[in-house]
DNA sequence: TCAAACATCCCCTTTTCGGGGTAGGCCGAA
DNA sequence: TTCGGCCTACCCCGAAAAGGGGATGTTTGA
């Protein structure tokens, strides 16, 4: 980069104050950052992060009135450049997931060492995602296709799936004849056998049913 | 652990016979590790896995015939316990989240470092999921809620969400009708002015704008 | 080689949708 | 009070979809 910015900035959330200044007794210790502040509250840190403009944010996620992911999801949407690494005891699926939808791209549990903590800001902003390896697995785990049973066992062939997602695009079998230059009669015997395949007995529940097979959604809670 | 194995059995598939051998060396340059095999194919992994029961196996995902992806899904279907590690030079967003449905735990570009890859073997047994730092970006951002813009002003009344949802569960408007005690006209009503809202023309197009619009959305205070 | 799966096209019928319009009752805000 | 949004219901009409049938090819694997 032809950046000539010489250290990073960083600003840290955290209510606890002991916890905070050790925090920053970490940042700092690297000369390639240097930690704009301390803030002890999601809204003190709404507050002052336009006037600071860190690079990067440590945020906590149990917080004293709005939580860290809520702080998050603000912080990323009024400044979405602010990367932001999570940094906090919770390792549940549930407090993880809504971290990253709120923009987190980082989440180290509070155990990690002074240097763990210090390589995470280095990788998060070089377009790395820091992240403990626990949390790196439930992540990960949450793509796992749960070991499909006898549901999955509906072989389409690949000119049904073809049709299949034109239709879930919301196209008429008209459009999907044309996209695929075929006659909406054809289109219309494949959908009867995708039908047939699925036990379905309209577009719309197919399309649903097709939707819900592939993202199976499940990092929600 | 109080398990007494020496070493931890690792297998490489990998059609390129120089690649393979390279990767074997690193592997065996640690006396944490044991190269049980390099195998130039998913069949001939497939074949051979289950008499050298790797504890990890690094998958190349361009293989020859069946490709590392669906070699991994098949692996993992009978042998979950074996952790995968895709290991190859595709960064795109489907291969990434192929691999990791079929069940890998970690994927490294080719071009991680000798120190990487063996610090990734140990990473995947003690329950971590190595991965390049760019791929790991890449996950979290899949979570990353797409900041909502003015699509969101949508408002529905609740009598259309509530249809919108029996919509999205495949019933014709004639069920919806029985379901909630109202005239099937009435039913067709409301998905006139739904549509209108969702600017769509079909249902099944509102039926993916709504599924599409709120599965990732409960994250606001 | 022969059956099975696939892909293509056409016919028929009935039901469902989607786009219009009209209209009464209800409620809350201006 | 009047206006607008909401829920309800009905009408017409043309288009689309769905369900049933049959037909002709290719490819593929047993």
């Amino acid at each position: 980069m032809s950046r000539p910015s010489p250290k990073i900035q960083v600003a840290i959330v955290e209510d606890n104050a002991a916890l905070g200044s050790s925090i920053r007794k970490i940042v700092e210790s690297s000369d390639q950052f240097d930690c704009v502040g301390v803030w002890t509250s999601g809204e003190d840190a709404l507050r002052k992060i336009d006037a600071f403009r860190p690079r990067v944010v440590l945020m906590d996620i149990n917080l004293p009135g709005i939580s860290g992911i809520d702080a998050t999801a603000r912080i990323k949407q009024h400044l979405p450049e602010i990367q932001v690494i999570m940094l906090t005891v919770y390792r549940d699926h549930d407090k993880i997931f809504a971290a990253l939808k709120a923009g987190a791209s980082g989440y180290l549990l509070k155990r990690a060492s002074p240097a763990e903590l210090r390589d995470a800001i280095s990788d998060v902003i070089t377009g790395g995602a820091p992240m403990s390896a626990e949390i790196a697995r439930r992540i990960v785990e949450a793509f796992h296709q749960p070991t499909k049973g006898p549901s999955s066992d509906v072989h389409l062939s690949p000119r049904e799936t073809e049709i299949l997602e034109l239709l879930c695009e919301g196209l008429a079998n008209k459009e999907i004849a044309d996209r695929l230059g075929i006659a909406t009669e054809t289109v219309r015997v494949h959908l009867k056998h995708i039908y047939e395949k699925l036990h379905v007995r309209s577009r719309t529940e197919a399309a649903m049913k097709y939707r819900d097979s592939k993202d199976p959604g499940n990092w929600l809670p």
